[in-house]
Parts: structure tokens; C-alpha cells; sequence
DNA sequence: TAAATAGTGTCTGTGAGACACTATATC
DNA sequence: GATATAGTGTCTCACAGACACTATTTA
């Protein structure tokens, strides 16, 4: 077979419907992007919300999110980036494409779509500035899957989603240190995969899978002081932040 | 801690850019649905490709697309469904939200961004009605994550993207299912299993592994005849087609 | 030395993969 | 019986989890 061509066989045929003119023409759905920004706080999931201050869901809690702004982003990445950026003061956070939200119900105004991310951010890294609306801005603890308010637009289910997802690959990845500061000892970091998982992890297996993924060194010298057995630090490795584990943690 | 209210502690503040007026204003971008159509033929991975007949990339191979409708399509999925329909005649196929795409140079007319989706199909359920244009959509072989053109936008990506989220997920569960028809047999199964990842399976573990995930049922007194012993059909339990396996495969 | 947590070593049960064996059809 | 593939049984090695043990600090 000519790999180069469209295979021959069962030859190509035509789409049941071959004449629609298929332009531009209709109204174009307004498109935003939406960032889920998580960080573990006081041993806690939790994740910023901004108190809407206008229609539609005026005073309602939300996801930090915009428009897209053409002549600024050079991509949906991007525009990410900014928004975190202008409205959250948030420079270098772990960033990730979560999914695609868009139906003709979800903003009152019509049929709208949003391009949904979700960041991680240790705490330490979030100085956001004292600006003029200060109480517009804040951390809410995840519950579940979920915050102790209703939310504007669908963003609970999108928050469920980031939830699910940082769940998720919390069991085969390392994101569980983008939540932490640069330097952190392994109990630190059992710690936050128990915490997100809710679950007792043992501490040997635990050490073993971390040890064998290798991303982590040991900082020379520098320990944890406390009244016990003090505990080594450790950072990342460079640019190995994210790994894949082969199997689970 | 008042669970139901913001956490109080290292108190709410105010983002950097505090008086964005985030309006509507902006041009909005040109927004679409994509969907790679991936299906087995002549036991090989190939994707349905549209040759367009339009600029931009006028004579170029595409992933199917169009735009939303926002007065039809009730959401993104229902867009892709459409899309499906219409343009290839496929009406129930495994369908999953992939990834969006959206920067400011995929489309020469300027900032556009896409929804896409991957579709799996049996090749069986692809019964295209010859219509008008009949040279206009055709099957090409995957080759490792691409095929043998180039592609129009950044499709070429897409189809990478949608390849590769196929090979990982069925390293986990019974995806290729969807690319059998309604009844089949374990060896053919594992043949697809084996196609899709390329690597040989051992017989008697692949079939623990079916097994223990309890999707699949014989058909009572149903064996596909051969000139030698004659295997087992089976058929997907109800409800039960999409199934995560503890592990891997 | 008591307390507390960091960090390591050992044992065991499970299960995946390798591979050999049995089963059942046609010719 | 020969052949070919379907389908099952067995063995072994690796490894995850349980758990016990050692190490190192402060008080």
C-alpha cells in the first residue's frame, strides 16, 4: 500500500451532508479562559476565588478568569499566564490545560465556551499585593470536591474536574512538589500526597518509589532543626520537576 | 475554621491589576470543534481526513471541523456529534474530549482557537453514502503520529496529540473495544491491544487481565469458524464498554 | 536517658510474565 | 494423524506493603 496516499481500499467517500457552506457566518460564542489555582494551605487543599463584582452572578464567588485578548496572547497558554499574572500577582505557577467547558446555559448572556487550566502554586510563592479591592480576592478550602458556596457560572463543576484531575495524577506524578516550597524534606512531601489523597501511605514504600523516580537530591548539609532526629532537604532536580511514575505511588 | 467562608487565616488580598475592566470588547476569536476520527482498517490505526475546498489551505488534508452552532448545539459535545454526523455520517462513535488549541498563527485570518475531539470507530459502523464530492474524505494510516501529508492549521499537532492520548489510555483500559465491532473474539482483541502499542502481549496474562475487568461476556454457542479450533465471541456487557483497568494492560 | 521523629532493613504475599501444556476445529 | 490456533495451568522472580529496627536530635 502507498503509505504516502489515502489508503485505497474500502475507497474514500463522501460525508452524508457534502454541501454545507460552512463559514464564519454564524455568531461567534464569546470565549474566555479560566484558571483553577490550587495551593496547600494550612495542611489544606485549597483554591483562590475572585467575588464577582458585575452581571452576570454579581457578588458570587469565581475562578479567576478572562477574555482572550488577540493582540497580547500569542496563545490560550498564554493568556493563562496573564491572567494569573494581572489578577493574582502569580508569576511561575505549574500550569496545565484541564479541559473545555461550553453549552448555550452556562453564562445567561449565550452560548459562551471556556478554555479551562488549572495551576499549582506553593503557598510561599503567592505575594499578591494589597490593592484597592482587597476582599475580592480569596483562598477557599476544598471540601471534597468542592467549596462551601455556590459558584458563578459552572465554574463547581470545573473546580470538580481540577479536583479530580490533581487527584489523579497525584497517584503517578510528582505534582505534589509544585505545592511545596523549593527546599522540603520527604516527610514533607509524603505528607502532601497523604493529604490530597487522604489516605496513610507507608513510609519505606514511600521513600523507594520516590528514590527510584529520581528527582530529587538532597541539599548538602542542610536539615530540618527540630527537637528530634532532624530531617535532610531536599529540591528538585533541574528540570525534573514532573515525572511520570512507572507504576503508582 | 468556618468551613463555609473564606479561609480567614493569611488573610484574602487583592490582585496585582485590581481594576481591569475585563469587558466583552475584545475582538473575539474565530472559534471551531475538531474531531479526529480514528479507526482500525486492514488491522492498522488510520485517521479520516477532509481534503478542503476552501482557503485558507485550500487543497490541503484536515481533521473534520466546523464551527459551533450556537443555536443547534446544545454544548461542545454536541457540536463535535453534529460534526460527526454531517460530515462523515457517523453517528455513535467513542467520543472524548482531547485538548484545546488556540493561538494567534494556526489560522492565517487571525486568532483562532479550536476544541478537539477524538473519536473512536468501528470501521464497520462507517457506512458513508456517496455524495457529491466523493474524493473529499479518506482514510490515511497512522505512521507512528502522523501521516504521510501535511496537514492544514495545526492538525498535524492535533493528530499527534489525539494519537498519543489513544496509546496511553489503552495501556489502561478497554478502549479498543470501540475500534471492534459488536461481536469478537479475545484473539482479536489482543490483536488490536498489540497493533495500537505495538509490543507483543502474552497470551494467558492479557486474558487474567480482560477477565478480572469483567466487561466482556461470550456469546452463548457463538464461536468464529476456522480450519482450526474455533474461538469465542464475545460482546461487550452493558454499560460496561469503558472500563479503567487497576493497572496496565 | 526519655521522647520524638528520621531513615533503613527484612520478610512475605501477590501477581505479572514466561512458557509449557491441553483442547478442538479442519483437512 | 497433521496442523493450526484457542484456551488453561504452572512456576518464578520482582516488588509493594507491613512492620520492626536503627539513627539522631533536643530537653
Amino acid at each position: 500500500m502507498n503509505s504516502r496516499a489515502p489508503s485505497s481500499t474500502p475507497k474514500p467517500a463522501a460525508g452524508s451532508v457534502a454541501a454545507t457552506a460552512d463559514t464564519a457566518d454564524f455568531p461567534r460564542p464569546s470565549v474566555t479562559v479560566d484558571v483553577v489555582i490550587l495551593a496547600l494551605r494550612e495542611d489544606r487543599l485549597q483554591v483562590l476565588l475572585m467575588k464577582r463584582g458585575a452581571a452576570p452572578f454579581r457578588g458570587a464567588w469565581a475562578v479567576l478568569g478572562g477574555y482572550i485578548h488577540p493582540s497580547e496572547d500569542a496563545d490560550l497558554e498564554a493568556a493563562a499566564r496573564r491572567i494569573l499574572r494581572q489578577k493574582a500577582g502569580i508569576e511561575t505557577p505549574y500550569l496545565e490545560q484541564l479541559a473545555g467547558f461550553g453549552d448555550a446555559r452556562r453564562d445567561p448572556r449565550g452560548w459562551s465556551a471556556t478554555f479551562a487550566y488549572f495551576a499549582l502554586i506553593a503557598s510561599e510563592q503567592l505575594v499578591l499585593k494589597q490593592g484597592a479591592n482587597a476582599e475580592q480576592v480569596a483562598w477557599w478550602e476544598i471540601e471534597g470536591e468542592r467549596v462551601g458556596t455556590a459558584l458563578a457560572f459552572d465554574h463547581a463543576d470545573i473546580l470538580t474536574n481540577a479536583v479530580k484531575r490533581l487527584r489523579a495524577k497525584v497517584e503517578y506524578t510528582s505534582l505534589p512538589v509544585h505545592l511545596l516550597p523549593a527546599k522540603f524534606t520527604l516527610p514533607d512531601l509524603q505528607r502532601v500526597y497523604e493529604q490530597i489523597l487522604d489516605r496513610h501511605m507507608d513510609k519505606s514504600a514511600f521513600r523507594k518509589r520516590i528514590a527510584e523516580a529520581d528527582f530529587l537530591e538532597p541539599i548538602p548539609g542542610e536539615k530540618r532543626p527540630a527537637s528530634n532526629r532532624p530531617a535532610q532537604m531536599y529540591r528538585v532536580k533541574r528540570g525534573r520537576a514532573t515525572i511520570f511514575f512507572d507504576r503508582t505511588i
